[in-house]
DNA sequence: TTGAGCATACGCGACGTCTCGTCTAGAGAC
DNA sequence: GTCTCTAGACGAGACGTCGCGTATGCTCAA
């Protein structure tokens, strides 16, 4: 009877090698050739599956790429924000490692495919965010500079991540040259105290 | 006389009817059901028009939009910035009338949609950022503030203009709730001389 | 024996190209 | 001036292709 309520059933479980096939797939063809011209089915062919297992897990390209991106299959998860004691320094080496990934022959366009992912899809935004570390991370490394005296004490710390973020985003919409050139200036202008 | 080098052609010029008819659907449809669900033939239909007759002017959907948007058919042309003297004034007054269009009912999508457009063609971006104003007005006024010693002199004013129209596509694409207020509150932060 | 997985067929909608037939406006002959 | 002639814009819509999301077998491991 009723191998009750929760957990016990019957049967196979679901196939780990497939959803890694899948994310794999996933993360290859978006890297490859961007957010429009990813299809299902192409994945579906890449990872050797069948279209059903992929619409049985994930119920949309967005689900499939916020989960690439948790596992840390597109961009490295949770960049680090140090802490030397001085503030300029550390944001300046967090910076380094989003525009290292940002400047690759790919990044501009992989970022551009993420926007355009996470604009019609609101765990993507979330998930790009996090993993970029601008709230955990940023932020928090920004608390850490009013407290050290840094940076003003009213600083709006979780915008101004958000600020940089989304100047990031907006160089990169615009095709501007020297997005990171103009990064570390903004940066240098935001977190000097003034 | 002058029937001269280039200008030399027969036949019917281009229809303005034509063109206009396909714009204003575009807009209608654009703001109705957002950029993907947006399609050539649901356009064509709208404005009782052939495909091929937008196929012929316009490479792309992105182009399209472009156009709407340097048109103001999609938001106000050229949100100006006022110049009383007081630069957070200004600058919030400026912000306000941004910000109305995107509170209204659909003013979230339509953003949204407008990045995703830009994700995908860079003409968009340019138009977007060029229609609110962010390049010629509002980095112009801050530039006038630094000169009445309300910001302060090494301010990359081009620079701020795009982080606040960053945030507020990441504040929009994360869905944040109370974008205003946040928005008013970066402002205030950068725009106080300090 | 159940349910995950592969494979495939299906109807649908949109794509971008192409070809009709119609019309319009300038060019050249008279 | 008037009258063809012709290039090209236009509406309409057929065409083949692609990807969607669903449905249906069949196999195989738990």
């Amino acid at each position: 009877m009723n191998e009750q309520a929760s957990g016990h059933r019957t049967g196979p479980v679901r196939s780990a090698a497939a959803r890694d096939a899948i994310l794999a797939a996933t993360a290859r063809l978006f890297q490859g050739q961007g957010y429009d011209h990813l299809t299902i089915e192409g994945i579906a062919k890449e990872a050797g599956v069948g279209k059903q297992t992929i619409y049985r897990w994930w119920p949309s390209r967005g689900a499939l790429i916020a989960e690439c991106l948790t596992d840390g299959r597109l961009i490295p998860i949770d960049f680090d924000v140090p802490y030397t004691g001085d503030l300029l320094r550390d944001v300046e080496e967090w910076l380094g490692s989003v525009l290292a990934i940002l400047e690759t022959p790919h990044g501009a366009m992989l970022l551009r495919s993420l926007v355009s992912a996470a604009a019609e899809d609101a765990e993507v935004g979330d998930h790009l965010s996090a993993s970029l570390g601008v709230d955990r991370h940023l932020a928090e490394r920004l608390a850490a500079g009013i407290l050290d005296g840094q940076l003003a004490a009213d600083a709006p710390v979780e915008l101004l991540g958000h600020a940089v973020l989304g100047t990031i985003i907006v160089q990169s919409l615009t095709r501007r040259p020297d997005v990171a050139g103009a990064l570390r200036e903004l940066v240098r202008y935001l977190v000097t105290a003034r």
